[in-house]
DNA sequence: TATACAAACATAGGAACCTATGCAATGGAC
DNA sequence: GTCCATTGCATAGGTTCCTATGTTTGTATA
């Protein structure tokens, strides 16, 4: 009940999370930096990427963030013109998101240092063991999806 | 070189780990939120559980978080009443930082909290599978950590 | 048709992270 | 002892996330 290892972050899987996380976005935030991109804006790359148009809240759905933090996202990512906004002429209410010509230009060179990136995570690890990760990953994303606050 | 897959998230570990830390940091600030603690504080309160008096940059230096970030949060638990700063006799720059009565009484809900937590993070998987995924993710952070912007 | 509910987005406010930079105390070189 | 590089913090500015709430448009119901 009051274990002393409970309070050690070394047996806390989620201290991992955490710090894996975080070292990813600012190492990969430094390296896609001098394109013009960031990774919390991946999600958005990868839907749109294929000239489609999504409204925020399809954005919000696919990245798997809240709605304001897609608007807010939106908004600097058309402040800095990686992507166009045009109404939604089905419903007012409504806009369409989708890449200009400029960002699309970029998408191979973000490619490039996206795999770059996932090589090194993964550096020393084989390709069993990789699979083996992911799945695990998998099913703990599951649990944590489907925890109660 | 143009692998469409390289744009497809669920091939990215990366995302997998910014999408459980994103839950676990959502979860656990909610069911912390009525003892006045929060998941971010959790390497602080860990470092100082058991009366030690450290100085921000200790603190920096065992959470791994920049400078700035800890002494921002240093400040908000400071103003919360969650700990205390004493000026260091030895060193007029540096202030020594230790927990209040009042935050060492909240550790063992807070305790019962993450353990309830951790097990729901890997419920489903073996105890075997729970080490492999602690070793895993102890890799994969050493890699990260390495990684050069 | 009028009213009420729902949906899409915007805005406000705050936490936690980052980099860049400034300031004051320290400590070593001379 | 004086000078200067280093160290420990503080502050500024910006991104990404959250919750809570408001506004406008769309939809369905009485």
């Amino acid at each position: 009940m009051d274990n002393p290892d409970d309070w050690d972050p070394l047996r806390h899987p989620g201290h991992y999370f955490s710090r894996i996380a975080r070292g990813l976005t600012r190492v990969g935030d430094v390296r896609l930096r001098n394109l013009g991109l960031a990774t919390a804006q991946l999600p958005v790359l990868t839907a749109l990427k294929d000239g489609g148009e999504l409204s925020q809240k399809e954005l919000a759905k696919w990245a798997k963030v809240e709605q304001p933090t897609m608007a807010q996202m939106l908004s600097r990512m058309e402040r800095d013109g990686l992507v166009r906004r045009v109404p939604d002429p089905e419903d007012k209410r409504s806009h369409l998101i989708s890449l200009t010509d400029a960002t699309v230009e970029k998408l191979p060179a973000g490619r490039a240092i996206l795999r770059q990136g996932n090589s090194e995570m993964t550096k020393g690890l084989t390709d069993d063991e990789i699979k083996t990760l992911v799945s695990l990953l998998r099913h703990v994303l599951e649990n944590v999806d489907s925890m109660e606050p």
